[in-house]
DNA sequence: ACAGACGGGACTGCCCGTTCCT
DNA sequence: AGGAACGGGCAGTCCCGTCTGT
């Protein structure tokens, strides 16, 4: 039952906002009452912690999964990616959870500090992976750390820009082109599947680039 | 009277957040009461507009001050990124108050929209910056809107960052690196001071880009 | 507005039960809601206050207003011994508060500090009334005072009786009965209107009284 | 078991109160959990039926044992008078846990009635003692009756005064004057220790009673 | 016969937005 | 403009009663 609570609790902070969300709503979303939320979790405050821990979970179950199918590191690698975006972007209740976590966390020690350190071990499966795939660039662990900062980051940025623009997070052309976007941030020219343009991140909108549209894979990734 | 309201507001939402900041606190701080802040504004929902729209004012204001230094339209460039990285990321005051509001965005259409409006203007000002300073890769005004773009979510990579590792946003020495990130994003590569590896937004170190040191825009894009 | 929820806390809590009586039910009685009542009161416990200080203040008014009747010593002291019958016992509603009350007075100081010092009052008045009326056998202050604490203590022998056996409390006959007893303790003996026999607080059913019916102030006088 | 139970219940009750003595804090006390407290009992309803009558039962067990004594009925009646004045009064468990039962009998009709019950079989009691007694002034069923009435309402009237003056319930000497008081009341004159003027249930000091000292049973009344 | 996790309901205390009166 | 008052809503708590397991 505090699994059930967890998951309530989840998808009612992310549906209707944390501090919009009474813990009657998480209750009743659970199918009991305040008086059980109230056996399981001390406050408000833990079934924050709840809700994040089934986030955490969540997203962990999916990667391990995924990272089961093995194959060649970089493919690995491109299916990561892509599984993140579809989690953490494409996914509307992650996607605002999180933001609206990130905000409490600016007044909230507890919950920036679970949160710290999730992040941190997402950082360090990237930087595993990146190792293991050394797409060109990354050549030992430093860039490695580099360029999972940079990952991390672009996903920050897709998530403001969505708030205004939610086309962006909303379909599979989109989904494929932020794909698109981190393999490049990552070091990883995708050969053949390149996104003709509308790219959001259009990193390095170089010379060869315009100038000669022969490399479509190069012309522009976003 | 108004503007104290306002500024008052601001400063007690940053400082306390803006669900955790009652209208007393806020009226405290402008040093009247609850009652006088009803007479100017209707709800707490416009005292949040008052105060999006206070540092709306006060973003516009050093913008254009620091515009009317004139110069080289690339110096430029780089003295107005510089600036916004002070203003939106140094600033804790307004990278808190940003951030909160970003998470209130996601339930509040009315908030949402005056942020869209507010983000569509800085990004059309980067827009015309570029097409003024014409950095290597900005060819046309669609290439512009890509990298203004870019330049747009990298401020939200940070503020996350900033949000685990407060040291990211609180030196001198950090900011030049955030700079200097932004530049490589801009296409503008600084002469000297570039600091080599430690970007955390170095995208594709790759083969090519070490390999021809040549054109310097190209070398390192972001 | 203060008044009238402390007038509702009465009634509230004398109809309901002070622990049944739920703080919304008090608000509901006086037309506002829980908040309002917590702008005036602290908590439950300073509403219970309230609410004996509204016993209080009513009971004194009735008492002056009574005593402004003026008149033969004697025949006031029977005055008020009536309408301290009516208002204590008679009335349900003061009758059923006050015994609520005197069982929270055990566990709770302050109540019953606030109790004593209203009893100590009414003792007081008493004891000036019988100096006044100076009944045979009060010939001191030391009189006055024990007839005073027998008045008293004669009151709530009532209240144990009317619990059991309602009919003690609610028409005239018995309020005539139950007046005319508290006389006999004043010592005070009725001259005509003796009710025959049914005294519940017969005291003192002496030889000379069942053997000679000739004094029938004494013979029976209640 | 359930006997260990019911007493825990009346000693828990009679410390804390019974609205604040939940039924763990009554498990507690008998050394068990709340889950026997429900294996024996269907509600705390029932569990205060049960502390009322181990209330009822030790009540009577003393009386039993106490009139087993025999001896000249007079003397036996002012035994059994100062054994009720120590076990009702003087001890504080008991007149707290009555005065609680009280409040609760005038919302509650379960409990009021099993207490009218066990009221009735009191004054029964008195006036079975009464009859066989016959002090001067009772000569038949109805003169007894009426002085059991007045001895029953003598008791409650000391538990409220017991409740501001604590002392009058707290040593030998109080209790001394208290069944001095009750004698009086009972018709029987306590032969030499009576206290001159003190008693606090001093009941028609009257003329007659103090000019005629013939009858000492008349002279002091307490 | 007992232990204790669990569920459910109700209520206090509180906070805050809002309104009204001055 | 100011401040008293109001109204709603919610967190946290408490405690009764049940249910399962032993």
């Amino acid at each position: 039952m505090p699994s059930k609570l967890a998951a309530s609790a989840f998808a009612t902070f992310a549906r209707r906002g944390i501090r919009n969300a009474s813990l009657d709503h998480v209750a009743a979303g659970a199918g009991v009452t305040k008086g059980s939320v109230y056996w399981h979790y001390r406050s408000k405050r833990e079934l924050i912690r709840a809700a994040s821990e089934h986030y955490y979970r969540s997203y962990h179950e999916r990667m391990v999964s995924e990272m089961a199918g093995g194959g060649d590191p970089l493919a690995m690698l491109e299916r990561i990616l892509r599984l993140n975006v579809r989690l953490c972007l494409i996914d509307r209740a992650n996607r605002t959870f999180t933001l609206e976590i990130l905000a409490l966390s600016v007044h909230d020690k507890a919950i920036r500090e679970s949160w710290r350190a999730f992040y941190e071990g997402v950082r360090a499966e990237y930087v595993k992976l990146l190792l293991t795939a050394r797409p060109p660039g990354v050549e030992n662990r430093r860039d490695a750390g580099h360029v999972a900062n940079s990952l991390l980051e672009a996903f920050e940025g897709v998530k403001l820009r969505a708030l205004f623009e939610p086309a962006i997070c909303s379909d599979a052309a989109e989904e494929a082109r932020i794909v698109s976007n981190l393999l490049e941030i990552a070091g990883i020219a995708r050969p053949a599947t390149a996104a003709p343009a509308a790219s959001p991140r259009r990193r390095r909108p170089s010379r060869e680039t315009s100038a000669a549209g022969k490399d479509p894979a190069l012309s522009c990734k976003n």
